[in-house]
Formats: C-alpha cells, structure tokens, sequence
DNA sequence: CCACAATATATCAATTTGATAGTAACGGTA
DNA sequence: TACCGTTACTATCAAATTGATATATTGTGG
C-alpha cells in the first residue's frame, strides 16, 4: 500500500494530524502490519492537500503551535473507495530473526537456542501489548478483528517456537 | 537486517552470483520473510568486495556473459558472527490486505467478506508453494524450520480468517 | 518459428527511511 | 527549584532502497 492511501484510509477513520497518523502506525492498532516515517507522511499530506483529496484545517492551541488537522473530501473518499477495490497485494514481513537463526546455524550453532528464547519471550510481550489496544465497546469493529489476527499470529508463531525449539542442536 | 548482513549471510550458505541473490530472497527459502533488489544487492556486493569482505571469481561461461561469483573470505565470517551477537530487530510486516479490511469497513463494507474470501484461497496457494521448498534429505536444517514456520503462520491466519469470516457483517 | 521465460549484470529516478532539529509544556525526582 | 526525560507537534535531508527498465543470449512451449 502506499503512503497515500494509507493515509486516505486512516482519515477515513476519523480526522487527524500528521504526528497523529505516525503514532498509529507506529503504536496502534496498525502498529503490527504497516510503517511510515515522517519523511514519508508529511509529504504525501501536503500533496494530497494540493489535490483537494484531503483538507487541512489550522487548530490553534494555547502556547504550542499550531495543530494541522487533515480530514478527507468527497473526492478523497471516492478515491480511497477506488482504491479498495483493486487486489491488496501480497503481505511484505521482513524478520532479522529468522534470518539470523539460518545464518547462525553456519557461523555461530550455539547461538541458536538463545535467539529462539529470547523471541519466546518477545512474543509474549506482543500478545500483552496487542491484546491492551483492544476495544471491548465495540467487539465487532474491524479494528478488534485485525488486532485479533495479529494475537492469533504471534500465539502461532510463539508456539511454533516453543514445540520445536530444541530440535536445531 | 541491513543488505550487507544479508548478503554476508547467504555467501555463509554457500557461495552464489548477485543474480542468485536476489533468486533466495524473490522466490526461495527467504521469500517470506526477506526482500531486497538488484539495486541494493550489487552496490553492497562491490562495496563488500572493496572492504574483503566477500571475494569475487568471474567464471566464463560459453556464450553467456561471465558469471561473478561472490565467496565469503574469513575476514566477512568474523563480521557475520559479530552481527549475529546483536539482538534481532521486531520483525517488519505490512500487509495490504490487512488495512484494506479496516478502510473497506469504513468506505465500502460489502467489500470485506471478499478481501477475505480471496485471502483464505492465497493462503492455501502460499502453503503449497512453501511444501515444495521443503528439503526431505535434512529435516532438521535450520532452513527447514524456517520453511515450517512459515508454513504454521500461513495456517494460523487461514483458521483466523476461516473462523471468523463471518464476524464483520 | 516465434514469443516468452530464464540467466546474468547493471543503472536510475522516485520513494522511503532514519535520524535529527526546533519549540514548548508537563511530570518526576533530587 | 532546577534539571531531565517524555509527550506533543511540525519539518527537513542525506542515504538507502525500490521498482522498473536496458542489454544480451539461450532454452522452451505452443
């Protein structure tokens, strides 16, 4: 996905600001399946902005300065709607730590078991960190669905682990 | 992962061309969890060469133009073990399809059950594909995990999916 | 026989990252 | 009270990376 819809997609969600787009991506709920820097997003907002796709609105705040809260248009929406309908490509997971497990099992075999603890462990840590972005108000919110496959991914994965650990020795 | 560590990796696996590479990462055993282009591999392959930490034979061959074939020197072995001490960083997924699900809630939900009816018949495709890269002459090879794991994530999605298809109406 | 895939190297504009900078308030702690 | 780290906000930029494309030859299915 690029930036752009990404960021159609996530004012579509409700009104925002640049840092706050950032934070959910980074923190969020879509923390888990998606990144964008600033570089990125303050960019693609401001040409989106030139385009009409989206409007942008000055807050002002007391002693800090000025909040550009984005919202989308009418016609950023039919673009999003457009969007939508092509075929999502398919998923991009790059992992360090199945990388490193290939490569320690040639330079470095007793790194392995450490490598495949310490991940246990990290798993765990998600599924606490997952499970706490979960809203109970709304079950059925597409929000709880994604947030809930990102559970079940890493309980899978966590548990994959865990049965087969001890047979790279 | 950085290219560098990457690169230093797979010539740990075995020596290979450039075009090799990008081979493993785009379709082999590190297609799901790695990616990287020729504009990255051959700019960290020279830059590696520079540095001694590969070397690089040109093998002739009939009527072809001449293969470059990278090998990791002692000195690139010594580098690789020293990356491989370091913590692996999160792993790095984005997903399309994933947010395609959360914006068509918003924009177009008649969409959704679509988006995963299409997702669950990718999943069985992507098994398949991962079986086949399985080598039955080591199954205890870290390479095979790796396949494994891939293929146990691929299946916990699917029966995400297939559960709770029926939940975002 | 022809179009297309595979083998192989390589480049490049456009995009994206990751780090950093600036400014101000708030919270904790010494 | 002074200091320090974090949160809130916008913004930039060098460096890394992508994705597409060019070039050249052989092998292969229709």
């Amino acid at each position: 996905m690029e930036i752009r819809t990404l960021c159609l997609g996530i004012l579509a969600l409700g009104d925002a600001t640049g840092y706050e787009i950032k934070k959910m991506v980074a923190e969020g709920s879509f923390s888990f399946f998606s990144e964008a820097s600033y570089g990125s997003i303050y960019p693609a907002l401001t040409k989106l902005t030139e385009e009409k796709l989206i409007d942008c609105r000055a807050e002002q705040q007391e002693k800090r300065p000025d909040k550009k809260v984005y919202s989308l248009t009418p016609d950023g929406r039919k673009v999003l709607e457009k969007a939508l309908t092509k075929d999502p490509g398919p998923d991009r997971n790059r992992s360090e730590f199945l990388a490193a497990l290939l490569f320690a099992e040639a330079v470095a075999p007793t790194r392995v078991s450490d490598l495949i603890l310490d991940r246990i462990e990290q798993h765990d840590e998600k599924i606490t960190e997952l499970s706490a972005l979960l809203d109970y108000n709304s079950p059925d919110s597409a929000s709880n669905f994604v947030i809930e496959y990102g559970i079940a991914i890493q309980k899978a994965a966590k548990k994959f682990l865990t049965t087969h650990k001890d047979r790279l020795r």
